[in-house]
DNA sequence: CCAAAGATGCGCT
DNA sequence: GCGCATCTTTGGG
């Protein structure tokens, strides 16, 4: 388990080290698990986050200790946050894969049951089975699949027996680092604190080495 | 109390 | 790639 330590650096640091990272959630008996693929960097400066528009009770996880949870609604739906370094700033946690041991899953393998548990908490819209690279392709749809509630975790610590992250020192080989997503113009939306896991860019929400007219050098690069 | 915006996702083009 | 449905939070009146 990932311990707060990890948390207490500079959010843009944290937000690369935790790509690769595995959530583990503990659901009915199981053990759920997805690897990150695609996080965001927030700091109390910056136009874009939820900290500079000033402490609230909702927002009071971002002024707590590194490692708290951040969980508040997007859209109406759940989000997975936690706060690092400096008070204000946060890693936003915006897409995983599935993940059930060493290698790729793919959706011509026979899925295991805590996948298959995913799929049953986070369905498709149209109520069918979501494939694996929709099922967790999203800050909502992440929690969705992991049944994480803004109620439950909020201002939480991470708990060894049914929620945290995990994984090696090992950060993936190579990282896009973009502009994050939905900041207004005139918010520091120049800024690039999300980063990709390069090995994963077609599964996260969207993929700036398919976008059209996208450049690399001009409006991301790999590091 | 209500209008507006928001760290989104879906469906269709 | 774009429009819009959805629903919570916020802030002004």
């Amino acid at each position: 388990m990932l311990q707060t330590s990890f948390f207490n650096r500079d959010a843009c640091l944290v937000a690369q080290q935790l790509l690769g990272k595995i959530i583990f959630r503990q659901y009915q008996g199981h053990w759920l698990a997805a690897r990150i693929i695609e996080t965001e960097a927030y700091y109390l400066g910056d136009k874009g986050s939820h900290a500079s528009l000033g402490f609230t009770e909702k927002r009071k996880a971002l002024f707590m200790p590194a490692g708290t949870i951040y969980k508040y609604y997007a859209r109406g739906k759940d989000s997975l946050n936690v706060s690092c370094r400096g008070e204000g700033n946060a890693v936003l946690i915006k897409s995983a894969y599935p993940y059930a041991g060493p290698g790729q899953l793919t959706d011509s393998d026979a899925l295991p049951a805590e996948i298959k548990l995913m799929q049953q908490l986070n369905p498709a819209s149209s109520g069918g089975v979501r494939p694996l690279e929709k099922l967790c392709s999203g800050q909502t749809l992440l929690c969705q699949s992991l049944n994480l509630k803004v109620d439950e975790w909020d201002q939480q610590q991470f708990d060894a027996t049914c929620f945290y992250f995990a994984g090696n020192e090992e950060t993936p080989e190579k990282i896009i680092q973009t502009t994050r997503l939905g900041i207004p113009a005139g918010r520091d939306e120049y800024l690039l604190y999300r980063f990709i896991d390069y090995d994963y860019a077609r599964f996260c929400t969207s993929n700036p080495l398919t976008k059209r007219n996208w450049l690399e050098r001009k409006h991301y690069r790999i590091i």
